[in-house]
DNA sequence: TGTACATCAGTGAACGCGCGTTCACTGATGTAC
DNA sequence: TGTACATCAGTGAACGCGCGTTCACTGATGTAC
């Protein structure tokens, strides 16, 4: 059958970066398998190496796609909701911080679904997870300094930048933990989604 | 050489129990072998099936016990600062979010090192999970209404209950960042612990 | 207390298995004329 | 535009390796008398 048409080898690649990229934010990239993967995206194992290097290899541009692809969606979260900042905040914090969001990790933020993967891999995959990072605080930092100006607000840049780390990480923390007793416990796995939603939108 | 003492028996299992819950926690469930264990422990691999009846036996028992120890760590830290239920949170949080905590995950707490493996193996560790996160809840929830009744001020239990939960969330995605970022950006994760630290003792 | 023997904790090689990676092979694509 | 051939993406078996687990073996411990 083959060989294919170079358009093909492009979508056969995205195929692989797509089925890798749902694989290991819900299983760990330990979790999946390069035979796995090969064969969710419709291949055999031998020919993964002609579009990558190495496993890590493609760990590195999942890790890069995923952060684009997350950071991409909190900026159309924010231009749907060109009213006003609160109302941006708020509807990242309402998007991040729900069911659907921890019981589909396959879909969701890698800073989520990666943080323990990312300290325990290589170099280059870390600094892929802290540039990602950076861009959500930077983001968030932007929201809360516009919320400020829209209110009339006192609010030093230090200070928005200290409460968007805080928020970000209280947020990650939220879904990973209520990952972690998603299926023991039901009730507190959303307990821990609403208690973290309602004292962000409190502040 | 074998057959050994019972007693010594005895000690080759803590062994082999500490040994695995120093591994696990830094290196997660699956990035320690049996022989890594054993052989840390002072033994050879086979000897293991002597003391467990599989590796999730023995996931479960460091779960447990690495709770209990955390937990314990907790209630010494609040006979400590006796004086009252502020000194005491604020010890907790200052010696939660530090520095060392991140750096050393094999001697730290369990909630903070292995949520994501939690999510991921059986039920019966993730059980585990669930009840030491459940001992933290409650232990920060007395705390915060023993501080209430101290200052005289007012809190329902819902609402000491609902900071205790993202109380410990935010503590435990702080750690979580902090550790995925430690290596490649070493001021970033420090920032990311001392903006939750600050964060919290405002509260 | 002393002796004879059954027990069983530790040993380390071996098991089957799945991993990441390699490789000879294939045949349709892309290219040179 | 048509033909001849080099290219190379996908195939699937095979590689070495480390995993969790099993097992025959050992010899000191624990026990029965």
């Amino acid at each position: 059958m083959p060989r294919i048409t170079q358009a093909q080898k492009e979508r056969n690649r995205d195929e692989i970066v797509r089925a890798a990229s749902e694989g290991f934010k819900r299983r760990g990239v330990d979790g999946v398998g390069i035979k796995d993967l090969m064969n969710t995206a419709g291949m055999t194992n031998g020919g993964f190496y002609n579009h990558f290097a190495s496993k890590e290899d493609l760990v590195l541009e999942v890790y890069r796609k995923g952060f684009a692809e997350s950071l991409a969606a909190v900026d159309a979260i924010r231009a749907e909701h060109a009213d006003g900042a609160q109302s941006a905040l708020d509807a990242v914090i309402d998007t991040y911080l729900t069911a659907a969001h921890r019981d589909h990790p396959e879909a969701g933020c890698p800073s989520a679904a990666l943080p323990v993967d990312a300290g325990r891999h290589g170099a280059a995959p870390q600094g892929a997870y802290r540039d990602g990072l950076e861009g959500y605080f930077a983001n968030l930092t932007e929201l809360l300094v516009q919320r400020a100006q829209e209110t009339g607000t006192e609010l030093a840049p230090t200070d928005a930048r200290q409460q968007a780390v805080t928020m970000f990480t209280q947020m990650i923390g939220a879904i990973v933990v209520s990952r972690a007793v998603a299926e023991a416990d039901g009730p507190l796995a959303d307990e821990v989604l609403t208690a973290s939603r309602h004292q962000l939108e409190r502040r």
